[in-house]
DNA sequence: CTTGACTCCGTACCGCGGTACAGGGTTCAT
DNA sequence: ATGAACCCTGTACCGCGGTACGGAGTCAAG
């Protein structure tokens, strides 16, 4: 029963190559592992959940560099929990800013579809409109 | 009046530059607007409201390869409805696994604000859970 | 005690999405 | 008719987030 994993097989489990977990380290994303003798790492076995998401997060649109900080608000016993608190409540402004301009392009995508549906010869361009400033109302 | 705008214009109404409108028509994500005798770019006004398109869908996390697609849908007469309609759907596909998982996330930090709030000693950490494969379900 | 898979480190390179010149031509207001 | 402000093309470079070596050491099974 391992307690702890190696780079092989964190990076298997992660389904990321291993010069990204180095290149994580680097970046000071992963915090650095101990070392046997030889000088191989190993790595405690939550670090797969870490890297699952770390990649998870790239896709929702997260920068490594925002990353490392959702990943700094858990298991940060030196900071307050205010601190901890404030940065999670900025974040969460962020993502609902994201998850309101996505709807707003379902809404336009929705609207093409139905169209489409309805009238093969519609001729407003919704798409334009999803992520305009103005809050267009244009659907005749 | 104008009728049509040059690269400058065009750039600073929508908040680029002009080697990025440059860019973009390389790319083909911008078609190749007409010329004057001289060779300036004369762009019609809606160009600016396509490269602002351009720049908050990728603050949505959509690549300039899949604004290109979304752009495609709109205009394009050649194409059957059926085609378009089909790649709206995709589209909108994608669009709610976003949302999805950026609310589960925003769900993390939830947890995490309310458990700083209620109880400064809380040792579980919702970050890690928010984006796992399985349903986590241990709020305790 | 060898062989093959794994790991180490360093450094170089990649694709994406731009950005920044250099070296010219155009426009237009004065 | 001239100067500032604009535009053209081409090419080189940038930061981000990795990816791919090369050359060497380690580990475990046979």
């Amino acid at each position: 029963m391992a307690e702890t994993l190696r780079t092989g097989q964190v990076a298997k489990a992660a389904g990321v190559n291993v010069e990204t977990l180095r290149f994580y380290e680097r970046r000071g994303i992963l915090k650095e592992p101990e070392r046997r003798t030889s000088g191989y790492r190993e790595y405690p076995v939550e670090t797969v959940r870490i890297v699952r998401f770390i990649k998870r997060s790239q896709e929702l649109g997260f920068t490594l560099e925002e990353i490392q900080e959702l990943l700094a608000l858990r298991e940060d016993d030196s900071r307050t929990c205010g601190e901890v608190c404030d940065a999670a409540t900025i974040k969460i402004t962020e993502i609902e800013e994201k998850v309101r301009k996505l709807q707003s392009m379902k809404r336009a995508l929705a609207i093409l579809v139905k169209s489409c549906v309805s009238d093969a010869s519609s001729r407003e361009c919704p798409i334009l409109d999803a992520l305009d400033d103005k809050p267009a109302k244009r659907v005749k």
